[in-house]
DNA sequence: CCATTATGTATCAAATAATGGGATTTATGT
DNA sequence: ACATAAATCCCATTATTTGATACATAATGG
């Protein structure tokens, strides 16, 4: 028997449903999925009974999932069953899956040593956009307006040089044909040859400095998120005014974003 | 841009889509799955430019797939992803996958090498039920009533005794209150007692036996196959003519039932 | 061999459920 | 603070889904 997914299914239910934003021809069909995921072998007589769907209704929302490819009958046994193209969904869930959820505790720890502005940033096309922050408790700090959600240029940022390191080959020059260097300071990079140069520095390094290239008087240093498959998926970064910075602090900032990168890189991984 | 979603997106193309009998907004609502599988950190803005669906609608879709808990949607950001409710389905896939198309080469194989009936078969509730065969190319030959698709008893057949063997403790003492012994031969198993002694014995052999159990004259020898958790979730035989039956055929089926076994169950971990 | 049951396809009128236009609220940035 | 954009809500329209009916085929069982 059935039993969360009568509710999805019983026709009638317009109180419940109706209430709630929701699409129940979606419902009903997401509903079939999980039934053939729940229980194998099922015939169609069977999964008509097992959801009240009207038989019409059934037949035409299961050759609807055929046509869609989301699940394939076996002719012979006259068995439905999910199909592989699930699977294909089910891999981008995992790259997806929140890095921000599990960078989180360790974004919060390196905040905890290193009082001062942190973000986490991921790539979305030809910028970044932020995905969470922490801001420093200082009274002069790096208030941003990156707000979770907006976006940054790449070629001037730290967190932007880290994700342009991380990059495939080919992204890269795609990216190289589109950006135009706006100098927002007297030490943004100024073309493609500075950029590249950079970026050689900084994947041998494994970390990016951003010296005062997208606002003046803010340093920063960014480093990667990597995931199993050697791919970088996000990257995070520490900013300070200027001022504050040492070659001690430097050297410990260093030090500390290096370690939270390979902390949080390895959590991906599971 | 998106190439092939664009079909299904196109409000208008009635002239496409009545044609096949599909549901619209079934489409929509799994073309926008596959959208967020795709591309990662898409706001509902963008994902409103990528398909050409009014706002209203893809909001309300969008929204659905949350209720439904396939999607999730970081307040944050603002960016949709894929929840991991899709794992859920994924994994069920991988079960599900075809044990017939897996399994056919070897079964194939088995049959080339001992030219008998092959049965290839899966639990359905309480019976079992062919996924697949072969038959023997000798003139006197076992021609079940066994097309795929059909049941058959659990406690009287190879295949049978080895999915019960297979089962967990809970499920078995779920079958011996439904099952009912009939005699269908002299030689079928009488009472629960009987069964249980002779699935001790299976268990330990990794094999079972028929013995004219189901049908008089028909001798069979049966294998599961067992995937990377340990569960039996199939099982194979061969079924000939009894007085074809030697010791030295006898020990030759064994052999090579239980090695096809272990191939099969090899290759269906992936 | 015929009667019966299960599966799938097709048709179609009715009604509901999805649609999209627009108004409203909420964010965002200057 | 304002202007602009994004997101949410509302509701009449209609287009899509629905389900009853009927038909075709195949499998099943006596």
């Amino acid at each position: 028997m059935v039993f969360s997914l009568f509710v999805l299914f019983l026709p009638e239910s317009t109180d419940i449903l109706s209430l709630m934003d929701t699409a129940q021809t979606v419902a009903r069909a997401l509903g079939l999925l999980e039934l053939l995921g729940k229980h194998k072998n099922l015939t169609a007589g069977r999964i008509i009974e097992m959801t009240d769907i009207h038989r019409s209704t059934t037949y035409r929302l299961l050759s609807t999932l055929i046509t869609l490819g989301y699940i394939r009958k076996d002719e012979d046994s006259g068995f439905y069953s999910l199909s592989p193209k699930i699977l294909t969904l089910a891999s981008s869930v995992r790259e997806t899956r929140d890095i921000k959820e599990i960078a989180g505790p360790y974004i919060d720890d390196l905040h905890k040593t290193i009082q001062e502005t942190i973000h986490l940033a991921v790539l979305d096309n030809d910028e970044l956009v932020y995905l969470d922050k922490r801001e420093s408790t200082k009274n002069l700090r790096v208030v941003m307006s990156s707000k979770a959600g907006s976006h940054a240029p790449l070629y001037c940022t730290g967190i932007g040089k880290v994700l342009l390191a991380g990059m495939a080959e080919e992204q890269f020059r795609d990216y190289l044909k589109t950006v135009r260097f706006i100098s927002y300071t007297e030490h943004t990079l100024r073309d493609a040859s500075e950029l590249i140069t950079e970026l050689d520095d900084i994947k041998f390094r494994g970390f990016a400095e951003d010296r005062e290239e997208h606002e003046d008087g803010v340093y920063c240093v960014a480093a990667p998120v990597i995931d199993t498959e050697g791919q970088t998926i996000a990257a995070f970064s520490v900013s300070l005014p200027s001022v504050r910075k040492s070659d001690k602090l430097k050297a410990e900032l260093i030090e500390n974003v290096k370690t939270a990168s390979r902390k949080i890189s390895a959590a991906i991984g599971l």
